[in-house]
DNA sequence: AAGGAGTTTAGAACAGTTCTAAATACTGCA
DNA sequence: TGCAGTATTTAGAACTGTTCTAAACTCCTT
């Protein structure tokens, strides 16, 4: 089962971070169920309610350090809170509002076509598509 | 020249705003250019710098009220601030990392096609195109 | 002009995130 | 296996963007 290797020990040393109690519980929390997309608190409330307490110091660390390896991609779509996505894979997102839930959907059945060119000495770096949707 | 009527006071009382000095100042800056996208903290910059020193809790009470009204538009796109954004019609923007600065262009030249439906008990809000780019 | 509701303001409060620096844990090497 | 050295964790302080509070002020109606 490539790519869905539970050995996260391996995973977090592969990415070049140290395998310590902490990253180890986050990253089984994180990636050993399907996709997900957390915020810092709600990874916090998660983990402290596990066997394992981290502080929420430790969670905002990891969170930036696993994004920063290309664990993570950090989604922004409301303002003031950050979403961590452990789909890291090209796809868009529904967002609902009021709840707050995001949604992926993959972005390889859905075509964006006219997009203007870059503004003059700019390289596309990455295009998000977000759908918000309301109950 | 209709659309582009300089009478925000006649504009702010058709929002239901009372036109204040305040309010007046704050929608010359916002509205007798062309498109713009402001930060809170920007605008307030702006109209400090100007003849008219507001509070800048005034000023996130007037862009807040002024959303509400349908008079701008709120636009995420970086953690931790938010854009205020003249134009509010449909368009889309481009993103420039790491200066922050956001650039319009139209909709009705992009054609997006194979949206899946909106998950169940929820209704298409908005569809929202971030065209990253980078320096 | 007066009354009353709406608005502005300074400053406090708040939420999310980052920083500090002291304690602790991991790793490589003896 | 033990040690030294570096990385990590942590509690709490600090910081940033935003909202709230409540007292002073202003706009509007009469
Ligand atoms: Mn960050
Ligand atoms: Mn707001
Ligand atoms: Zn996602
Ligand atoms: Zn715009």
């Amino acid at each position: 089962m490539p790519g869905t290797s539970h050995d996260f020990t391996a995973r977090l040393r592969a990415a070049g971070l140290r395998p310590t109690r902490q990253r180890v519980a986050l990253a089984r929390l994180l990636f050993e169920g399907g996709s997900r997309h957390v915020t810092a608190e709600s990874l916090h409330v998660e983990v402290k309610s596990a066997q394992m307490p981290v502080s929420l110091a430790t969670v905002y660390n990891a969170l930036n350090q696993f994004r920063d390896a290309g664990l993570l991609r950090e989604v922004v779509v409301a303002p003031g809170r950050s979403y961590f996505d452990t789909n890291t894979g090209h796809h868009h997102h529904f967002f609902v509002e009021p709840d707050g839930a995001l949604h992926d959907f993959p972005s390889d059945k859905v075509t964006i076509a006219g997009l203007p060119a870059p503004p003059k000495g700019t390289r596309l770096s990455r295009v998000d598509v977000i759908v918000r949707v309301r109950r």
